[in-house]
DNA sequence: CGCACACTGTGTGCGCTATACACAGACCAT
DNA sequence: ATGGTCTGTGTATAGCGCACACAGTGTGCG
C-alpha cells in the first residue's frame, strides 16, 4: 500500500515524482543515465559500463551519478528499462501461436541487438514499466486460449526462457559473423578430438552428421523458429488437453 | 588435430599432463583451486570469490595461482567443472521421457546447491570432462527415439535451458527461506500496486486468482514438473510427427 | 521579501579487484 | 655438477564501486 517502500529508481522509472522540492534542480534525468549506459555497453559490452565511464558520457563526475541510482545494481535496471523498450503491438485477431510468436521473435531481436542485457545478473524479478509491458503482451497474446491466468503465466515464461536460453547460446558477444565462424570451427575441431565415439557415442553422432555443415554452433533463425515450435506444441497439447 | 592448441586448463582437466619437466613440482592441482573456489562461493555467492580469496583459502599467495590459471574466466572453467561432477546414471531400460526427467532433476538439484553457477557469465561453449558427459547423458537419454542426432541435440539444449531458465527464476541467491518468502511477499504486493488492471489485465488475473496464496513466486518442484511436461509434451509430438 | 534548509554536483580517498613483471629458489635432464 | 626451466613470491599499476565531506543552488515557509 505505501508507495514510499518502493526503491528510489522504480519510482522514478514510473514517473512518481515527488513534486517540487527546495535545492538545485536535477540536471538531467534517470532515463539520460540508461541511455548513455546502453550506448557504452551496445558498443563494448556490460564490463565497458562503469559509473565513471557513463558519467564522463554525460560530461558528469562519477559521484553525481549516485544521486540518481543508489547503487550499480540499479543502474543495471535502468538499462534494462532502456533497451527493452516498448513490447511489439500484436494482433488480437490472430491466433494465439502466431501472436507470441511475434512477441517471442521482437524479443529475440532485442537481445541481439543487446547481447550485454544476457550478463546482467539477475537479482530481482522485474518491476519497471517496460519489463511489465513486456510481461502483460506475452500473456495477451493467450488471451484466446481457455488456459487459466497461472498457465498462461507459465507459458509466457516457457517462451521468455526459451528465447533467453537459445540466446544465451548463440551470444558470444562476438558480433561480426566472421569471428563467430572461426570460434564454430574451432569448437567443432576440439569436439570432434576430445568427444570419441567410445566415451560420447551420442556427441560424436552429432558431429559426423553432415562432415562439412558439422555442428551448425550458430543458432540461426531456422534453428530458433524450429525449437520454438516445440515449445509452442507443449503448450497446444495442454490446451488440448482442456478442451477434450 | 594439433593437441598443443587446447587451453592449458583444459589440458589439465582433461589430465593430459605435459611430461615430467626440470624445476619444482607444482604444490597442487588444478582441481584443488576448484574445489577451494567451489567452497567460497557456496558460503558467499560469487562475488566471494577472487583470486586472492582463493588463494588465502589454500594458503598461498594471489599470484601463485595464476601459474595454474591463466586467468579469471579459466577459474569460473574449473569451477563448473568441480561443481557438475558425474551426470546421473540414467537406466536405458526405462522411457526416454522417465530419463530425461530424472536427467533434468539432477541438473536442477545441482543448481540449487550451486546457484552461483548461473552468474558465470558463459563465454565459451562447454568442453570440460563433466560437461561433456553431461551433454552425453543427456542425448542418452533419447536413443530409444526416432530423433535424428540434431534433434537430439535439440531436444537436449531445451530441456537444459529450461532448467537453467527456471532456477534462474528462484534462484534470487537467497538460500534462506524464509527470506524467499519475504521477497516473495513484497514483489506480489509491489506488483499488485504498479500492474493495475486497467493497464495491466494479464498480469493483475494473474495476482487476484488465489487471493491469499498469490503468485506463488517460488518456483517450486511442482511448478517446475509441471512446465518441464509442457517442454517435453512438445518434444513429444515432434516424435509423432516422424513415427506417423 | 528573505531566510533556512534540503538538495545538487564535486573532490578526495579507501579498499578491493585482476593481473603484469621481476626475482629467488627448487628441481630435472644432461 | 650444472644449465635451464619451472615454481611460488613481492611489488606495482590501473581500474573499480562507493563512503564522505563540502560548496553552491533554489524552493517553501515565515
Amino acid at each position: 500500500m505505501d508507495e514510499q517502500e518502493l526503491p528510489r529508481v522504480l519510482q522514478q522509472l514510473w514517473g512518481i515524482e515527488g513534486r517540487s522540492r527546495p535545492g538545485p534542480k536535477p540536471a538531467f534525468h534517470i532515463s539520460d543515465i540508461g541511455r548513455a549506459a546502453v550506448k557504452l555497453a551496445d558498443a563494448g559490452g556490460l564490463n565497458a559500463v562503469s559509473m565513471s565511464k557513463v558519467a564522463a558520457e554525460l560530461g558528469f563526475t562519477t559521484m553525481s551519478l549516485y544521486r540518481y541510482v543508489g547503487a550499480k545494481d540499479d543502474l543495471y535496471v535502468v538499462m534494462l528499462e532502456q533497451a527493452f523498450g516498448e513490447p511489439p503491438a500484436l494482433d488480437p485477431t490472430k491466433g494465439w501461436r502466431e501472436q507470441i510468436t511475434a512477441w517471442a521473435q521482437t524479443f529475440r531481436d532485442g537481445l541481439r541487438q543487446h547481447p550485454w542485457i544476457l550478463q546482467i545478473p539477475i537479482q530481482e524479478p522485474p518491476l519497471s514499466p517496460h519489463q511489465l509491458a513486456w510481461m502483460e503482451a506475452g500473456l495477451q497474446a493467450f488471451d484466446s486460449t481457455p488456459l487459466t491466468p497461472q498457465d498462461r503465466l507459465s507459458a509466457m515464461l516457457l517462451v521468455n526462457i526459451y528465447v533467453r536460453g537459445t540466446a544465451q547460446l548463440t551470444a558470444n558477444m562476438l558480433t561480426e559473423p566472421e569471428a563467430v565462424q572461426v570460434a564454430d570451427r574451432l569448437y567443432t575441431e576440439r569436439l570432434t578430438m576430445l568427444a570419441t565415439p567410445d566415451r560420447f557415442p551420442g556427441i560424436a553422432a552429432t558431429l559426423e552428421v553432415p562432415p562439412d555443415e558439422g555442428y551448425a554452433g550458430d543458432f540461426d533463425a531456422a534453428e530458433f523458429g524450429f525449437g520454438l515450435d516445440t515449445v509452442l506444441d507443449g503448450i497446444q497439447s495442454r490446451i488440448d488437453r482442456l478442451t477434450s
